[in-house]
DNA sequence: GTTCTTGCAAAGATTTTGCACGGTC
DNA sequence: GACCGTGCAAAATCTTTGCAAGAAC
C-alpha cells in the first residue's frame, strides 16, 4: 500500500493530515518490510518532524490499527512491533529476530485448520501463524 | 505432566517446595488445558493459600517459564495468559476466546515451514501455530 | 545453619487519558 | 469557525526489584 493511498484513506475516514502524522506514516512506509517499536518509531518520527510527542504515537497507532492499516505483532517478551499491512489479502510473515525485517509467505494451512477446528467442536475464527529466524544479513553478521 | 513430577522438576533444579508454590500449581494443574491470566492465578492461589502475593506469582511464572513447565502466550490485547505444558513434544492449539480452553491440535506444518524459509534464505529457528475460536460449550452461551 | 522464598513497598516500563491550546480543513 | 489533533503531565497497568524477615531442607 502506497503512502498516498494510507493517507486518503485516512482523509476519507475523517482524520485530518498534520506533521507528526505524516513523520510517522512516513518512517513506517520507508521501510514497509520491517516491524518497528514504539519507541523506534517514536525516535525516527521525531528526527523528520521534531515536535511529535510519545502520546501522539500511540494515539495514531491505534487508529491506524482500526483502520487496518498496519499489522502489530507481539513478541515473546511483549514488545510491540509495527509495520503498514503490505496488502488486504490474508498472508503470514516470516520475521527476522535480530532486524525485524519481515517477508511474506505463500502459504497458509487454512483448509487443514478449519477441519482440525470442526473436528475439536471448535468455531474457528482466526489464527495466527508466524515464522521466527535470521534473514541472510543477519546470519551472517552473526558469524562475526 | 503430573502436579509430582513438576514439584520433582523444581526440586531437581534446587527450588523449595513452599505453600505458595503449590497453591500456584495446584491451581495450574486442575485446569491443565486452561489458559489462566496471572490477576486470576493470583486470586485463585489466594484462596488456597492466602498469604500469597502477586509478586510471588510473577517470580514463580518466571521460574516455570524458565524450566519450561509452563506455556504462555500473549494474546491480542497483551495480556499474558499461563497454562501447564501438556507435553514436551512439539506441538500448537486451540483456544477458546471467551474461557482459555486449549486443545491440542495434532498438525504441524513444519517441513513445508522449513521449506518456505529456506526460498527466503532465512534460518528458520521457530514458529507459532494458533487457532482461535469458540469451544462447544460457548458457542452454545454465546446464543443466549 | 545455609540457602532459597517471600512480603512489602517502591521503582520501572509501557500505555492511556483529561484538558487546554493549536492546527487543519 | 468547527472540529480534530497534539503536548503535557498525570494516572493507570502490568511487571520487576531490593531488602530484610521467614521458611524449607
Amino acid at each position: 500500500m502506497e503512502l498516498r493511498d494510507i493517507i486518503d484513506k485516512l482523509k476519507s475516514n475523517g482524520y485530518k493530515v498534520t506533521e507528526q502524522r505524516k513523520a510517522i506514516l512516513q518512517v513506517l512506509s520507508s521501510n514497509p518490510n520491517n516491524l518497528i517499536s514504539v519507541e523506534n518509531l517514536f525516535i525516527k518520527s521525531k528526527e523528520i518532524y521534531n515536535k511529535t510527542n510519545m502520546s501522539t504515537i500511540y494515539r495514531n497507532l491505534e487508529i491506524l490499527e482500526r483502520l487496518n492499516l498496519v499489522y502489530k505483532l507481539i513478541t515473546e517478551d511483549s514488545i510491540a512491533l509495527y509495520k503498514l499491512v503490505c496488502s488486504n489479502e490474508h498472508h503470514h510473515h516470516i520475521i527476522c529476530k535480530e532486524c525485524g525485517k519481515t517477508e511474506i509467505i505463500e502459504f497458509c494451512p487454512i483448509n487443514t485448520l478449519n477441519k482440525l477446528a470442526k473436528d475439536k467442536n471448535f468455531n474457528l475464527t482466526s489464527h495466527k501463524l508466524e515464522l521466527y529466524g535470521y534473514c541472510v544479513d543477519c546470519q551472517a553478521s552473526k558469524d562475526d
